[in-house]
DNA sequence: TTTCTTTTTTGATATAGGTCAAAAGATTTT
DNA sequence: AAAATCTTTTGACCTATATCAAAAAAGAAA
């Protein structure tokens, strides 16, 4: 009863791909770990393997590399969305890139082990392929529509897509996901 | 004996990840079809369902959309990738790009409901999901270090990372691709 | 070959967005 | 509440790359 609690959102959030069965369910909620983090907190830094999953019940969290000194960011993500590390997740290697909170945030944790014995679970197994199908489709989608556009449509386009990013995340963030400079996105922001 | 002549090379691929069995292999030489396209052709158009995937031999395919009048490419594909539309696929939309031969083609296709015979095989699931993954994260790394550069960056990113374009397709897809002008890229081939 | 069509190159000009610097505004710490 | 720090805004100037137009080159068709 209080690990179905803890687990409620995510089992809602797999039940909108299959329907996972009380095994399955329990397994889910065996394996899964609450992990909650501070602002600023760090999940996963550069040489580190990113040997975990994680569900966002709520928080923000944003992922980003170093080049040249500068911080680019990937992605910011919230509720209701998986992050990792692919590349060292995916690939045992160690991490190029940081995982950091941008707020308080409540995570759902899977290890590598923990995510080869759901995989067990025919649902989950189902699951898995569904979603892995959808992130490869939806970011393929994203950098195709997303890239050819100008700074404004770009702003336009993040808000139309992904609000929570636009609504909570600081500016300098916000200006490195989008590509173009703080100032620019600052100007963009007055003439609106 | 003339099916494993046809499949050879796409065995070859799928055994980089993972070993096939006799009965896999003899399912996929089956289920998989050959199939020639002259230089020109068309495999997808938008609007139409794209049922299958393709394995590519030898050849070029572009895959692209139009926008406000313009062709953006989403990429060229050449010897020993899989193309297909992965929206479409997937989710069982009507695609929304093209999928056009730029130089004559020999390609293997694998139609939906082969696919899901074939996934049945315990190594070709496990195929399936890591080439997923690893399509995911190749996407994701691609977007993050390639969009940052300048248009000469990017010029000489390409002919690192996938040099088959750079010296068969022609100079306007891969500008389009770049997502630069083809003037630019003159430009830049005409300074090295 | 000669002609026609497509592709690539070159030139002139315009502009979106970058960079640098400093001021203004928020937020956190003492 | 004052001080310190961090974040956002504003201004001036500059540069990479776009756009438009036309010439040159290459490839296909006659």
């Amino acid at each position: 009863m209080y690990i179905s609690g803890q687990m409620e959102q995510l089992i809602h959030f797999i039940n909108r791909y299959t329907t996972l069965d009380k095994a399955a369910e329990k397994a889910l909620g065996e394996m899964a770990k609450p992990e909650n983090l501070q602002k600023n907190e760090f999940l996963l830094k550069p040489r580190q393997y990113c040997n975990k999953l994680w569900f966002i019940k709520s928080g923000l969290i944003r992922r980003y590399h170093v080049r040249k000194n500068k911080e680019l960011t990937i992605w910011i993500y919230y509720e209701n969305q998986w992050v990792t590390s692919s590349q060292s997740f995916f690939y045992h290697e160690p991490a190029s890139e940081y995982l950091q909170a941008c707020e308080n945030s409540e995570l759902i944790s899977i290890s590598e082990e923990a995510s080869q014995a759901l995989i067990q679970y025919p649902a989950i197994q189902k699951f898995s392929t569904r979603h892995l199908q959808e992130m490869l489709a939806c970011t393929e989608k994203f950098a195709l529509e997303f890239n050819p556009l100008s700074a404004s449509e770009k702003y336009q386009y993040l808000f139309d897509h992904a609000a929570p990013i636009m609504k909570r995340a600081k500016l300098g963030h916000i200006a490195s996901l989008m590509g173009i400079s703080q100032e620019t996105l600052s100007r963009i922001r007055a003439r609106n």
